[in-house]
DNA sequence: CTAAATGCAAAATCTTTGCAGCCTC
DNA sequence: GAGGCTGCAAAGATTTTGCATTTAG
């Protein structure tokens, strides 16, 4: 008889633990890359398959959401966050999830060219607070 | 002996014509497939090895640029038109060009955790200006 | 034990490249 | 006419799928 717990046979792994967490742990967006070397660097092995079959389940149960930077890297960051626009650091290149949404435009509001807008999705660049740190570093040793 | 135009011998062809009509033509962000169903239409006939590689000249000689938006989809738009953002319709799915930026952030402000703002990138969802017509029309033949 | 999950390798996509023939200049 | 351009098909890169083996429950 067929399983009736609506789980859909999901069984628990290794493999499924270190690929969530690897998402989970993060900042912000992950690339395919980054999710396979962190969760390789606990198991010891991991095959790519596991890893993109992994991705599709966890985003089927909506657990994860696929990101898309405006440089075509295709990542993974978990759901449930809400709205946030993403930061990424033109010095180290690492994305961040943003607290606050900068842009003040409420929903059903027409912006010229008459477009009525509901949503948008925003990448930020610039320096992290890191990467700005050691920026203004530099110049002062210069003088 | 080799030429010294510095034009890096380019001819001019009617493939080369038609795919760059296709995209100065359009008003927004146009994907590969859309290219070359335009420019087949124009030709007749035409390689897709033919659109990658006047793709990848028009961009080194700077005459359009890549835009990614977020769903994923690679589009290809006219250079020279300085920064602007996208809308993207929800409900024909067209990318227009917005001709006002709605984020008004200067360059170097520092946003809430210490990021130091320098540029965006941003798709803005909604209605476009013909569709919004359309479901106002439904609504009103409803009641 | 049983069915689901993994890992390999093969398949399916999308993009790039090599090469023979064609077309600008 | 010569060299760049095109189109085909083969090669790469990335993601998905099939199948035998392993493993969770």
């Amino acid at each position: 008889m067929p399983s009736t717990t609506g789980q859909l046979g999901q069984r628990h792994t290794r493999q499924r633990d270190a690929i969530l967490q690897a998402i989970t742990e993060a900042k912000g967006p992950v690339s395919i890359a980054q999710i396979l070397k962190r969760a390789k660097s606990a198991l010891g092995a991991l095959g790519i398959a596991t890893v993109y079959r992994t991705l599709n389940l966890l985003l089927e149960s909506e657990r994860i959401k696929t990101v898309i930077l405006p440089d075509g890297r295709t990542c993974y960051e978990r759901a449930g966050l809400g709205h946030h626009d993403h930061f990424q650091c033109r010095r180290c290149k690492n994305v961040y999830d943003l607290e606050v949404c900068p842009l003040h435009l409420a929903r059903g509001t027409i912006i010229p060219g008459g477009y009525v807008v509901e949503d948008h999705e925003m990448t930020l660049y610039g320096l992290c607070p890191g990467c700005a740190g050691k920026a203004r570093a530099v110049k002062v040793k210069r003088g």
